[in-house]
DNA sequence: GCGTTTTTGACAATCGTTCTCATTTTCAGA
DNA sequence: TCTGAAAATGAGAACGATTGTCAAAAACGC
């Protein structure tokens, strides 16, 4: 779908497993816990193929890629268009949240400071009303 | 000054080195730099201390972490309070910004959602003007 | 000073991720 | 359908940042 143009890329069956398991999934999942549930699932693919076909995915905006404090990025399959995340800490259930003024502010802040080619990151931390009940 | 409680915490020659190096320099740099530095400056400090030390340091909120997409984490000490950083990609160079809005925006997103003890990351990223120009 | 307790630091270990490269697969054309 | 060049795969090595280990060294209350 979302393939510019430039380098072929092909079809194979490890890319197709990758994708179709990233469109059943819920939620945020790291290149290893796909790797493992494709391998229970009988796929077989190799854990680099994984990890190569997630950054092709990610350059390609296909999927979110994010980094939480303390250790491996997370992979997620979401909706086109820029959003952030609104995350559980205990039970990583992801919120997709919009917020069109914190685009405008972060793009009107960096031009004011003479910043051009401007992104950002922004992710929500926090604990859902359940885990938050559960305990 | 921001030491809570607890556990005792004295006085060495790595840890005034480390917060000496951090008062001095600009912009963020990573433990394996800052290492580095002081390696430079003739202070002997080993860098499996220079990362407890930044670790103290970052839990005590004295200094500020961030990770950017691609690799180790970087360390600043900045200003006291909740705040963000606009940092150019290119050269570096970090102006800290606030944006009230943008966190009663974040918490009330995440209050919606029935989200508790939220907390947020937001990190700017642009090519400043000097870095703009210079190619 | 003394002794206890913390801290240090060289080194090994770990962990996620990327690289290497020989083998396999894909797919456009014959 | 067959063929062959180009792309993709995957097992394992390599890598780089960070953390663990543990004996030796420093700090500080007394």
């Amino acid at each position: 779908m979302t393939t510019p143009q430039g380098t072929a890329a092909r079809n194979t069956r490890q890319r197709s497993a990758v994708a179709t398991l990233l469109s059943q999934v819920e939620g945020f999942h790291s290149a290893q816990e796909l790797h493992a549930m494709l391998r229970d699932r009988g796929e077989r693919v190799g854990l680099t193929t994984v990890y190569r076909t997630l950054q092709a995915l990610a350059d390609a905006g296909d999927i979110d890629v994010m980094r939480p404090p303390g250790g491996e990025q997370l992979f997620r399959r979401c909706s086109d268009g820029h959003h952030h995340h609104l995350v559980c800490r205990t039970c990583g259930r992801t919120v997709e949240v919009a917020g069109p003024a914190v685009e405008s502010w972060a793009d009107r802040v960096a031009e004011q400071h003479g910043f051009v080619d401007v992104s950002h990151t922004l992710e929500i931390f926090g604990t859902c009303r359940e885990c938050a009940a559960g305990r």
